[in-house]
Formats: structure tokens, sequence, C-alpha cells
DNA sequence: TGTACATCAGTGAACGCGCGTTCACTGATGTAC
DNA sequence: TGTACATCAGTGAACGCGCGTTCACTGATGTAC
């Protein structure tokens, strides 16, 4: 199944590739199918020889998406070895690194209103991603005392929930607001408070 | 200038309920100002009687909200006088409680990519939130020995990026993601357990 | 190597649609006398 | 109280636009012989 030749060479990823650019520039309302189709330079029906349509083109950005973010997790996660802490605040990392570095993947996976269950696929790599997230919190939570040890999952709710928030709320410009501080350290700040609340640092470190 | 009597009523605030509702059930992306005043009962025209065009009437949706918003945060505040604790935490509940009760005007305000600079009076009813929550941020720091003490506004930024996503992620269906807590409860056991983090609950509440 | 043929990625025209916005208007309401 | 008039909220028709999608097609590429 060459890709190569034929007449534009890989479309199918130009395309996706474009709509990235646009949803990264204009949100995913400013993202047509259109524009896109344009960008690859090519005619907006040419789109449908690879994509049934505008949402499943949607759909597959993010899903490559969440391909990457699990990958960079789980390398994250890995590399911390074998200390947990060192594996879960290296995640915490690549949590908000990966928002950084890739916007539009980011905006289409959670901005996008696409569902996680549009395809089996879409489903499969967004749950491989958070599997990653709760291994790395199950791992820390083995050192708490187990009568206040809280759920992991309720654990990797809460990280997951603030790592979302700053990227949100600080990490984007848009909200006109000024992020009074570097997303990264207002998000390793955090997880620091919240893992001594833990007990899993120093009191006062 | 009597509201009553013409040929609506108050047609200008029957819009912006019209779009909190769309905004509600179809996300700021399926609003359209046309469809707002067949809810409303009125030809898409007669909308700009009484507003500038579509962002605008967006606009005085998330400028209400803040109202709303500001005034929700600020009585909890008061009410959870004289402990700064109480108050912190009361804030803190609000906020959530703000974002399930009032889904329309939460998403015009955070999701629905208007700037907080639209307008004076939305700049000033959002910075008039965000002191809120500051002010019961500082309060609460006082009671940190100075040199372990992170910037209230850090503090406060923390709190809210947690609660912002907490909203995003578990207090919505459309992820297709089941939320495995209660947010309430996600949020208070996360605000919890960051707050131990900072010396200001005992270590083993 | 050269020719005939099959494939199928991308074209270009067309569609119906709902959008936001404009404009001259109309007719119910409020007001002056 | 009644009549003439002014106001202006909402109408209805029209606009240009870009959207997503369909369809029969064409012509560059790859393949068989």
């Amino acid at each position: 199944m060459g890709k190569r030749g034929y007449h534009h060479g890989n479309l199918r990823q130009a395309l996706v590739d474009a709509a990235l650019d646009l949803i990264e520039q204009k949100g995913p309302t400013g993202f047509t199918l259109s524009e896109a189709a344009k960008l690859a330079g090519v005619t907006p029906a040419a789109v449908y020889r690879h994509f049934e349509g505008r949402e499943d083109l949607i759909a597959e950005a993010a899903r490559q998406g969440y391909e990457i973010f699990a990958d960079v997790m789980q390398f994250a996660y890995d590399s911390g070895q074998p200390s947990a802490l060192a594996a879960f605040e290296a995640t915490g990392r690549a949590y908000i690194a990966f928002a950084r570095k890739h916007p539009g993947h980011y905006i289409s996976m959670f901005e996008s209103g696409i569902s996680v269950n549009h395809s089996p696929e879409l489903a499969a790599v967004s749950s491989r991603a958070r599997r990653v997230f709760e291994r790395a919190a199950e791992d820390l939570s083995r050192h708490i005392p187990p009568q206040k040890r809280p759920p992991a999952s309720m654990f990797s709710a809460h990280i997951w929930a603030m790592s979302h928030g700053v990227v949100e709320l600080y990490a984007r410009n848009s909200p006109g607001t000024q992020s009074p501080f570097p997303p990264e350290d207002l998000l390793e700040s955090g997880i620091g408070i919240y893992l001594r609340g833990l007990g899993l640092l120093p009191p006062d470190a």
C-alpha cells in the first residue's frame, strides 16, 4: 500500500496537518473542511477520498494527538523509574509540555467537542493515555499509609484537573488575562504542594 | 425608561436567556443569533435593536454570568467570616456550585472564546470576581509562616485551575468519560489535600 | 523497450442550507393638546 | 375624554457568503503483456 506517488503524495496526512494548523490558529470553531482543503492545495471534494467528513477529520487529528500524548507520558513515566516520585513528577511535566508543544492536538482532543467514543481506535488510545497517568498515581500512592490513602484514581483525577486547568486558564492568552506566572512553574509548584499534602514530600522542602 | 409595554415587553433579556439556553444545550459553537431570535419568538433582525450583533449578545450573557459569579463568591466569602479557612472553603464550593447551576453562563464566560476585554463592563466585573478569589487566598495565606508562604496570587491560581479542571473534565458528560467521583467531592478532597500541603490543615484530618 | 489498458486520486461544477446583517416599512404604544 | 401625532420595537424580504456534501468526469500513475 504505497502512499508515495499519485497526485499529491500523502494528502491524508497533509489534511490532518492543515486541520491542526487551523485549529491551533482559530480554535475548533474556526476550523472548516473547505479551508483545510485549500491549505493542503486541494479541492474540498478531495477530502472525501480520505475522510467521511468534517468530524471524521477532527477525530483523526485528536487520535494522532492522543497517540503522541500517550507515548510522551509513557516515556516520561519510564524515564523516572525506579523512583515512583520522579516518575510521577515527570508525567506531570510531560502533560504541560505536550499542551505547549502540540496546541492543535490538545485543542482537538479536549476542546473540539469530539467524543472519545467517535471510533474504537480513539477510545482505545485515549484510555491508554489515562492508564499511564493512573499507574503513576498508583505507584506513588503505595508510599502512603493505607489508612490515609485516597483511591489512586481520585489522586490522578486531581492532578489531571489541575494540569488541565492550568493549561486552559494560564497557558493560553485567549481570555485576555495575563498569566501571573509561567504555567510550568505554576503547575509544578501546585503539584508540589499537593504531594506535600499527601505526605509524599517533606513538609518544608 | 420603562421596559414594560411595547411589543414584547423585555426582548433584550429574553434574547440573553435564549442564548444561554442554546449555549447550554449545544455549546458555544451551536449557538446562532437566528436561533436565539426564533426561540424568543422574534425575527433575527429584531436582535439588532438591542445588540450590535452575535458577539455582543454572547458578551452580555458572559457579563451577566460574571455578575452572578462575583456576587455568589462574595456572599460565600462573607458567610465564612471571620474564619479565613471557612471563607476560603466556601468560595471553593461556591465556584463549582455556580458552574453546576449556571452552565450556560459558565460556558459563555470560559469556553465561548469571548475576550474579557470585549467591553469595559465585562472587564470590570471579571476582575471583581477574581479579586474575591484572591482576597480569600490572601487572608488564608496569613496563617502560613512567611518564609514558606507562596504568593497569594499563585495560591489562588492553583485553586482556580483545579476548580476549572474539575468542571471541564468531570462535571460535563461531553468527553464520553464517566466521572469516577462526584465533581463536588473530587474538588473538595483535592482542595483539602492542597491546604494540608500548605500546612493549613492538620496533617491527618 | 513500447504500447494498451485499468485504476483511482483529485477536479470542477453544482446543490441546498442557514448564517449574519441591511433596509425600508408598519403598526402598536405613548404623549400632547 | 377624544383626537392627531410622534416614536420606535419588531417585520419581512432580500443580500451575499461560505459552508459541507454529491456527482460525473479526467488524466496522471502503475501494471500487464
